[in-house]
DNA sequence: TCTACGCTTTGAAACGATTCACGACGAACG
DNA sequence: CGTTCGTCGTGAATCGTTTCAAAGCGTAGA
């Protein structure tokens, strides 16, 4: 059914290796040779078998990425920047959304091994460090990305969410607002957890500040609509002045929310920020405030030191890349 | 480096046909003996070799997928029914995007050739039929998504994009508005032209209806905020009274032209529909009418045809699925 | 005791591309 | 004319898993 390499070389009367050679080495072959032989495959139809290239070859030349969310336009403007770097070696992306959960992280990493990966991106949900360990004993570079490893054991690419928090709530406070709502969750997610914490640290600055915590489910559009949603339908008097997004998905529900499915008017009543400026931030009811970070540049950077480190082997050095964060400031917190 | 069957046997002291079973028809062997193989395996942390695997089997356990760009939410939510589905029978799926560029679209099926995959979803660009011809004379099934071939010869899971494009202009003209402009392009994809044909027929049906076409060279939101800054520079009496978007992106930009960068009202002055209904459609400045089309379902669908053609063989009879698209109206057209 | 049967296990062959040590050939050189 | 060198081309060996015909072994029935 399928043609190898064999009937190519029968076809053009040549061996199997030269073959190989017109494919690989072509100014190793006589030019004459080469023409007879891609003759040949065009007349055959031939494509070579990639399982069998990787089998012989060791590993194949693909890349695993692990994102939390396909659907947050973040992590698909992370995926383009790690594409294009990797198509700058002839590589490819394998893309594999974790939806936060465990398990689904689990067997992408070992989809990916099985699959002998050049290497895996990956935003770990959980602290499975263990895991990613082994998985670099075996010979697999591993880059975090969107997070660090608290012993800079791994290379990973990242933004300060903690200094992204602080930057939000610094400026909700700034404002002139005193009783903030963070809203997100699970805490289990570190982005979260670090904002989190951020906006923890800015809140403690100033006196008379307070902070509460409205935990999700989850960072999409309709968990922020239900936690909107239950912020409106409080008295008055028991409502924040600001609320702080765990990211722009969330914002944007809150929104839905408070506006649209409520009367309450932003940021008259109250102040609203997200977190990412996803393309979508601007052009929200209220345009979003947002905490912007580099997508593209993120995704791009991190498959070059994935890159860097398969080429220099074990004695890589760890790099740790950090990039900052940048508020935006939109009509939602009046501008 | 790398642990194999063999050492595995070796460690548990039994044949490489009995690890292989082990490993896949567990049920087949002493359950001692399982016991035994799966210790070693956990020993020696050996992780199967999926390149040979597939060598052996012939063709890999995905399914690769091209669309036109992974950055459109619909296309996200497309993939996720599509992985959704793959997951039951355990396979993956490659996600690859063509950003509209035949080059890449190729690019992606020769890398989807060489990989061996169970088949291939694509949502063609430009009218390369031959090409997937080919592909599937080879094997390869081929699901159109979100098209339909002219003669038939390919299973597709499409929607109607005539019939959605004349709902929006005639909800549009319901609203009474005369001065319609279509906003899209370019016109080799086939979405785009749909959409712009049905618009045609609206138009057509009632007398004094006028159908400007604003061509943009790309479907993103900075498109349609180029699109609409032209539209909104122009003197009050060339403009358009509605404008209808080739999709829900490109009217997020024209509505940001308009509303924040400009000082027109929506829907007063100019009314604003979409097409795709993604989840920001809602929370826009001005919400936004849209034709929803059930993202998720074409995924899964089309990789459901996919497995059956798979199962069935070359004899399979091409099967076209067709879902309708719905209006759905929100303040952008004056609710 | 012998045959038949079922349950396990065996190990060589196969998948298809790549590699590499080696051979063939011709040209250049002394 | 013999030697050396360079250019091309050769084909067996290899990667790791799966498959499958066959064999080993113990038990039950004849």
């Amino acid at each position: 059914m399928a043609v190898s390499v064999r009937e190519v070389a029968a076809a053009a009367s040549v061996s199997v290796g030269t073959v190989s050679n017109v494919l690989n080495r072509p100014e190793k072959v006589a030019p004459e040779t080469v023409a007879r032989v891609l003759a040949a495959i065009e007349e055959l139809g031939f494509v070579r078998n990639d399982a069998a290239r990787q089998l012989r070859a060791g590993r194949s030349r693909s890349i695993g990425l692990v994102v939390l969310d396909v659907r947050n336009p973040f992590f698909t403007d992370v995926a383009r920047g790690a594409e294009d770097r990797a198509a700058e070696d002839g590589m490819t992306i394998l893309l594999g959304n974790s939806d936060d959960n465990p398990d689904r992280e689990r067997s992408y990493l070992d989809l990916f091994e099985e699959q002998r990966v050049h290497g895996v991106l990956i935003s770990p949900r959980s602290d499975d460090l263990p895991r990613l360990e082994r998985a670099r004993s075996r010979g697999v570079p591993v880059v975090l990305v969107d997070r660090e490893a608290p012993d800079r054991s791994f290379s990973s690419v990242a933004v300060d969410d903690v200094v992204g928090g602080a930057m939000a709530v610094r400026h909700l406070v700034e404002s002139g607002r005193r009783r903030i709502a963070f809203v997100g969750g699970p805490s289990s997610i570190r982005q979260v957890a670090d904002r989190l914490e951020g906006a923890r640290l800015a809140a403690a600055e100033t006196p008379g500040i307070t902070l509460e915590v409205v935990e999700t489910a989850g960072t999409t559009v309709l968990e922020g609509r239900a936690a909107g949603e239950a912020i409106r339908d409080r008295a008055p008097e028991y409502r924040p002045d600001a609320i702080f997004c765990a990211n722009d998905l969330l914002a944007v529900g809150v929104l839905q929310a408070l506006i649209m499915l409520g009367d309450l008017r932003v940021p008259r009543d109250i102040a609203l920020i997200g977190y990412d400026d996803i393309d979508f931030a601007q052009a929200a009811v209220v345009p979003l405030s947002s905490i912007r970070q580099p997508a593209w540049l993120i995704g791009y950077t991190a498959v070059d030191l994935l890159l860097r480190e398969a080429r220099d082997g074990p004695d890589f050095e760890p790099e740790q890349v950090q990039f900052q964060p940048e508020l935006v400031v939109r009509d939602s917190t009046g501008r």
